[in-house]
DNA sequence: TTTGATACGGACAAATTTATCCGTTATTGC
DNA sequence: GCAATAACGGATAAATTTGTCCGTATCAAA
């Protein structure tokens, strides 16, 4: 069972609607993977070894429900499963790859910044 | 006294980074009212009355830490406090601006996937 | 002198997200 | 048969974020 909100969303601007698609420890790199042509959750799971493979199917769920990932089945046994990109997930590569960009260009400083948060 | 994390932050790639000092409910409302020129706390409150002030100054300080914005103030009585971006900062409006379109230009898919997933 | 504006943060509760533990089903290979 | 792989998700604990309730201080104006 998924958990119910008990706060109203705020979606006042595109950032908004963007974050909230992307919130989620794992779902850029899940995205990545997808788009990298890593497609079966068992392989996907071998990329992203930090994660458990519960918490990386709740993420891919999410993705799917949130339409940009679609699920295949293929119905056989031994099972098969493969995650593709839809076209808004597609969409989304560009905007990731900018935003990925800066954080590479700065980053020297955010990696300083972020680590001095952390310890007092 | 502000919270220490007990797992380690994933900085592998440049999102990783804007997703860490991007995250926090109130902060791209923030960097926005800033950027257009309102700088004082009470000021940045009046434009986001949903949000206490405490919250908002617990986010403020965040952003300070990060290096998106800086902290001037002006040691006199009554009180003034004025934040303005950073050159940092600066860096991240373009950024901010094309996921905003991303999620504007998909608002009517993502609200209604984003409504979907709530009542379910 | 009481009210209101400015500014800040401790202490704690509530909400939310992430992680861990385990159980299910089915097939292949040894 | 027994172990390994593939797939999925319930139940619950731990971590993290957000919100609420207060208390501090200074000054101005009514």
């Amino acid at each position: 069972m998924m958990y119910q909100k008990k706060t109203p969303t705020i979606l006042d601007c595109g950032l908004h609607l963007f974050m909230e698609v992307m919130s989620g420890k794992w779902k850029i790199s899940l995205l990545w993977s997808i788009y990298h042509g890593i497609k079966r959750p068992s392989g996907i799971h071998k990329t992203i070894t930090q994660a458990s493979r519960r918490v990386l199917d709740a993420q891919l769920n999410q993705l799917v429900l949130h339409g940009l990932i679609s699920r295949k089945d293929y119905h056989i046994k031994p099972y098969k499963v493969e995650y593709s990109l839809t076209e808004l997930g597609h969409s989304l590569i560009p905007v990731i790859e900018t935003t990925a960009r800066w954080g590479e260009e700065n980053r020297l400083v955010l990696e300083e910044k972020i680590f001095s948060c952390s310890i007092d």
